[in-house]
DNA sequence: ATTGCTTTTTGATCTGGGTCAAGGATTCCA
DNA sequence: TGGAATCCTTGACCCAGATCAAAAAGCAAT
């Protein structure tokens, strides 16, 4: 059997696009026709994807790796608004308004991303409504995610941050078992995330191993009791 | 004047719509089209909207009252994925896929809420292309607000706030002209607003009168050079 | 004017958490 | 296996801004 030198690009393409949240399931004519406009590009850990205020030529799919999606403030503070991993897509606001960015995106680790062509795309939205309603709703699923971080950036202090951020992450909230979660980021990131540097992070994670909530080693955390971990911040939450 | 039955209720519609985030910004056209889709549904407190696994047959938009979205963990738990209230909209994510809602839903107040059928939309979309693109765009500008609210949180101090709070709303910008701005709510709930406390805010009102910057008696604030304002809050956010 | 409120200002003090600095502990190569 | 680099932790210090307390200024209604 012959194969024409273009067609494993695309083959491989669209199996790589089946795989991302916004266009599994979707009819591989489209997937076809999606594949045509996507250019690929690899990253190494630290390098810039784009920066705040440049110009947008479409919107991006992660193959592999890890981006952060941050502002940055003029004192240098990286705000980290949502960290992008294999499968996610971002950046799909600037789809309809083609102006710059509004934030500066780098990898942070070694990264494969698609750039689906604006342009392109549009053309094909027109086309495709259902393709329409899955760009509606991943934008809307986007808005989602920033509300709630702008919600747990006001929770008072540190320690509530933290431990409204474990408490998303354990497996079968509502039960009391102990659950183990293990970062995949560096605890530095994890810091930037939450609104902090990496020292204060320790200290409060100090805190609430002292606490007997937590165990830490290394890259694990044992919540031993999610429900006194939850009473907790609610106490600190309502002397407000 | 002779008015049609229908009219009274599209208008109510679209002037709901027009108050949500998901919304705001449309046409009057695109948003009486998307009411034409809308069915309504009133709410007892405690009345379940949907269970976790119903098939979705669109997303709704909260009229009034408040609508918790949670899941039962598997010890019966109720654990909260949120609130939304008035303005929200939720379950857009069932758009793309068309499976069943992945968490149940019910009223906490009473309540009213309109369905957005999906069908019905997605046929609007196939009829409208640019509409998916005027939502999107539309989104996109929410999303910017967002972000603009994620750096007033993080990346300032409270005299760069004020500054730019009283900025903001000074007529004629871009001239240097002394201008009086007249504080129609209390000095308590403008320091609210900027994130902070009503001492704190006096003694930053103060700061920037011994700098000769501005002059305060009561509720006037009066600019004395807007230029000057402006020069320090920018020195202020290259500083540090 | 007098009393009784609320708002605003000012002073004194406290504190969370950021910054700097100095050791450990890991990981990453050659 | 031994640096070399990075990451993590801990202590000392400092500052913006919150909190507490109390005087001063408005403002309403008798």
């Amino acid at each position: 059997m012959r194969i024409t030198p273009g067609i494993p690009r695309i083959e491989g393409l669209v199996l790589a696009l089946r795989a991302t949240q916004l266009f599994a399931g979707l009819p591989a004519s489209d997937l076809e026709n999606i594949a045509l406009l996507v250019s690929v590009r690899s990253l190494a850990c630290d390098e810039y994807l784009f920066h705040e205020g440049d110009r947008s030529t479409g919107f991006y799919v992660v193959r592999k790796g890890a981006i952060s999606v941050h502002r940055v403030s003029p004192s240098g503070k990286e705000q980290v608004i949502h960290v992008f991993r294999a499968g996610d897509s971002f950046a799909e606001a600037t789809l309809a308004t083609g102006v710059g960015y509004p934030a500066d995106a780098r990898a942070v680790e070694m990264s494969e991303v698609f750039l689906i062509q604006r342009t392109g795309f549009l053309e094909l939205l027109k086309r495709q409504p259902e393709l329409a309603l899955r760009m509606l709703s991943a934008m809307s699923a986007h808005l989602r995610v920033l509300v709630s971080q702008l919600d747990d950036l006001t929770l008072k202090d540190v320690e509530t941050r933290l431990t409204h951020w474990i408490l998303k992450r354990c497996p079968d909230p509502g039960s009391d078992a102990p659950a183990t979660l293990s970062l995949s980021m560096t605890k530095r990131a994890l810091a930037a995330e939450i609104g902090t540097v990496s020292e204060t992070l320790s200290r409060t994670l100090a805190k609430l191993r002292d606490l007997k909530l937590i165990e830490v080693q290394s890259k694990a955390i044992r919540v031993i009791s999610q429900a006194k971990l939850k009473a907790l911040m609610e106490r600190r939450m309502e002397g407000i």
